[in-house]
DNA sequence: TCTTGTTATTAAACGGTGTTCAGATAATGA
DNA sequence: TCATTATCTGAACACCGTTTAATAACAAGA
């Protein structure tokens, strides 16, 4: 069988998409194969690769996907309150949805790119969007600092915030289980931004 | 041929390791699998899994020596030194071993577990000896402080500085190429101590 | 309506991966 | 010297990502 010309190409990028979160989701992430993905979408594996350039194509658009939910959950986990109070939400509104929906942030954070290829700058334009939330609140927060400090503390922040989630997410943090996730979380966050205020 | 027996199994497994990481090292992480370790230390693939369990257990071993390498590397930057300056010194060992050694620490970054795998006990022993460093310095810090806060404290902190360096080996924070990761490692250590001291 | 051209789709292959295992070979102990 | 034991290999299995020639269905024009 060929052409049957069902879907729109943009129609078949959104479910193939769909078909790697739910397959994440359902089977695990190692599940997550071109073969898995095709059949699952009830193509060929060869489809796949007129709709995409390759399986990092493919995936790095479900990781795109996955934190624009995070965008919009910081969005709206920050709203009306104090930049402080702010910023720990985002932070933890980040904790909380990589761990209730931990395959798909497996995904994420255990992708790596093929050897010798760059993240394309579509896709960091999405990761960007992240920086920009928090920096907005540091603007609040210190609006006479130089912009370069705010860039850097919001830097800081992310990347601490970002190794707790990632630790917790792949299970290299159960050390000491009396140790929370959240309450490491917090720990950074208002320690940092109290001693950043304080200098 | 079969049964040589030039080496003992301990050397095979030493050989195996140092195979692992000089690849790596040469000709970058995707060219480390089963046929080129073996390939370099003269044996066939089968014999792998004689000495070790599987991939897993492999790169265990070659990352295991990684992280004795950073705990040896801590241990000297800290020495005679306040505990404040020890821990920033120590957080600043881990950012310069992961930049210039690079491919062996994208190797421990981006290793995932296969389907349903643990990682073992003897593994997770290592990589608490370098939380127990941290530990040791906050106890010098705040003595009076209970334990169960150090212990969150020192994860913290190690989560932090996990973050940037993990985001500056993989490359995913060039976004801003102003902010230097020496920079945010400082920013996060000393802010976050300010901080943490000051509640 | 018939034909031609275009386009979506697939089957099959290629070279790679981790892993298993029966069998061959050399060292060892009796 | 012979039987046993431990070491080591070759070949296979099932999977992976990816490419490509061939195919079938649609669209357009005559």
């Amino acid at each position: 069988m060929a052409r049957r010309n069902q879907h729109s190409r943009e129609e078949l990028q959104d479910l193939a998409v769909a078909a790697v979160l739910e397959i994440a989701e359902r089977d695990g992430v190692h599940a997550v194969s071109a073969r898995s993905v095709a059949r699952q979408i009830g193509y060929a594996p060869g489809m796949l690769y007129h709709l995409f350039e390759n399986r990092d194509d493919l995936i790095l658009h479900a990781n795109a996907r996955t934190l624009d939910t995070l965008a919009a959950a910081m969005d709206k986990a920050a709203a009306k309150k104090t930049p402080e109070k702010a910023l720990l939400a985002m932070a933890l509104a980040y904790l909380q949805l990589a761990q209730q929906e931990s395959p798909r942030w497996r995904l994420l954070f255990e992708h790596v790119m093929a050897e010798g290829a760059e993240v394309p700058a579509w896709y960091q334009a999405h990761s960007e969007r992240l920086f920009a939330l928090l920096e907005q609140q540091l603007q609040l927060l210190a609006p006479t600092r130089a912009p370069s400090a705010r860039q850097l503390a919001a830097r800081a922040i992310w990347s601490g915030v970002h190794g707790v989630c990632l630790l917790a997410v792949t299970g290299k943090l159960d050390v000491v289980s009396s140790v929370r996730e959240k309450a490491l979380v917090e720990s950074l966050v208002t320690h940092y931004l109290a001693g950043w205020l304080a200098a």
